[in-house]
DNA sequence: CTGTTAGCGCATTCAC
DNA sequence: GTGAATGCGCTAACAG
């Protein structure tokens, strides 16, 4: 339409160069007039460039949070089948910063093309982001992302939001006075980034602006030593009788909602974070009243189609990205869907 | 790789017949040996054949459900751009049965490839799909189906569990022992299939199952005459002083909110279905305290993929399907896209 | 700076 | 029953 060839439109459409300027602008119009999209699935079919992608969290267990943003990632691969695009898995210990240190010497060692990040130690993983971009290697934080660092763009949920919503949720179903427990697993030195850091501050920050004096305690529950939470919970348990609700600022909610069916204890509400098995399995049992769901599948299925759209088509990336905060109840459970994505 | 050519395979792939056995089993074999999958975007590449296909639904009004529907359902086309479909639109009023009928007229005697289906209409409804089943034309329902019909598929929400978690929520929320109102929007002789009923019923059944005692009002708000509302509103209001909550079976409830918000009436929790405009901004404005939405977009694109999928495809089809309910509430609406779609 | 051509995976057509 | 040829939209490689 424009009187050129293929081949000029196609230096044109990828700011190749070499394209005189009267070429340029009657092609351009033309795309313009026909409203032209390019197709990519087709448009993969011909590129031959092939890419090297990392992919680093915490090691893999079934059922949980970390195997949802693996999944939500193969799933854009799939959607991307005719981009090859190479796959290197390499997860740690998330209680063992060694075992991290050494899975991020490896990575920075790889000349990778992008990597994507799910973070625990925050100081381990800003030398290797220092790494990679001396390198210029993009690199994509999921989960959770660090202040002062300069990813490609990042997929977390408003962590500070989900913690002023669980307070309150749960301060609108307990009964009128009664106490509040807050349990955040202090895991020495490891804190998984700040995500129950952020959700603390935002659950105090809605008390305060709602001026909510309800007695406000706190567990420390530790995901070390399993062993000896029974006892401890019950000795808390004897101690505590106002408790009205309790919350969960990690994914461990489930455990108490064991406690709770194991004691028959039905008059305590419970809001947890994550729809990891057991937590899925209070929910559905009813010792939990509310589970915050923060899109694990959708994170990395966004992380990993937003690098591939990034290295291949150049597309522009918006930095900043905030996924839904789902809210279920054991009514909603059934028909949930994790695996849902985006175009 | 089975030593045949790629007509052999193409002829084994779609079942065309004109295939020797050995080949076929050499084929096969091949196929199942390197998990051969078509890709079905490539494949429309080279489809010659032209589908017609039909969505009706009532008017769409901007910002309201069945815009989003359709919104849906454009969607699906743009993901299979490939696929020459062309969509015929008749939308009508859904007050009027007359417009209904005229229009359902005119969709029986096109000889589309398939039709998507809103109903309000249930009897008009039966009378078309009647036809369209004589005419052997696949249909599919979405936002509610028809119990003794036979669609190729449904894409609705569960539309009693909806009420079932309403009244959960409703009574989770406010105070002990205060009244609760249900306003269902009575528009005689076209209620909108039975979600409203459906709803009414779940929410009974949950106070029934959980002895819960409060006393439960009714109103019938009218979509027809809305400049009276206020007037009476007023005078329900003053009647009434023990109201703690009150639930929208219908998706107006962004109208008692804007009764609210000019009121000041902060003391009443509301809750109801539906992410239209005034639903939504009632929520942001604290005078709605949990929207439910039933992922109208999602239900589209959905509905469009399966028919596609199915014409084109043969792809067998589940024919019960219920989407997500959603709960929202102020904290999460900013993070709640209605843009998103499965694969 | 520009045009030509081959080929990606797939479905169709036609000749054998 | 079967295979060869063509073309869909797009990119890469190369010749001019």
């Amino acid at each position: 339409m424009a009187g050129v060839s293929p081949g000029t439109v196609d230096r044109i459409l990828h700011n190749r160069g070499n394209v005189s300027e009267s070429a340029r602008t009657a092609v351009e119009e033309v795309l313009k007039k026909v409203n032209y999209k390019p197709n990519i699935h087709i448009s993969g079919l011909s590129l031959k460039r092939k890419y090297k992608v990392v992919i680093t969290t915490p090691t893999v267990t079934e059922g949980e949070y970390w195997e949802s943003i693996h999944s939500g990632i193969l799933h854009a691969l799939e959607e991307y089948e005719n981009i090859r695009v190479k796959l290197l898995v390499h997860t740690y210990n998330e209680f063992d910063i060694n075992s991290c240190r050494e899975v991020y010497d490896k990575i920075a060692s790889i000349n990778a093309d992008g990597v994507i990040i799910g973070l625990t130690f925050k100081e381990e993983t800003k030398r290797l982001t220092k790494k990679l971009e001396e390198k210029e290697i993009p690199y994509i934080f999921v989960d959770s992302t660090i202040e002062n660092s300069s990813p490609l763009t990042f997929f977390t949920s408003d962590h500070y939001r989900c913690g002023y919503l669980m307070a309150r949720l749960i301060t609108s179903i307990i009964p009128k006075g009664s106490d509040i427990v807050m349990s955040e697993a202090v895991r020495i030195g490891t804190q998984r980034a700040n995500t129950s850091t952020l959700r603390k501050k935002g659950f105090n920050d809605y008390l305060v602006e709602h001026n909510i004096k309800n007695t406000v305690l706190k567990i420390s529950y530790t995901a070390m030593e399993p062993e000896k939470n029974d006892a401890w919970m019950a000795d808390f348990f004897q101690k505590q009788h106002n408790i009205g609700g309790m919350v969960f600022f990690n994914s461990r909610g489930g455990v108490l909602a064991d406690y709770f069916a194991r004691n028959s204890i039905t008059n305590i509400r419970l809001i947890g974070v994550d729809l990891t098995a057991s937590n899925v399995n209070g929910l559905r049992d009813g010792y939990i009243d509310f589970l915050i769901g923060q899109e694990p599948e959708h994170q990395g299925f966004l992380a990993m189609k937003t690098l591939i759209e990034y290295l291949v088509y150049k597309k522009p990336v918006k930095v900043h990205n905030h996924v839904q905060l789902d809210i279920l109840t054991r009514e909603t459970i059934d028909y949930y869907s994790q695996f849902i994505y985006m175009s």
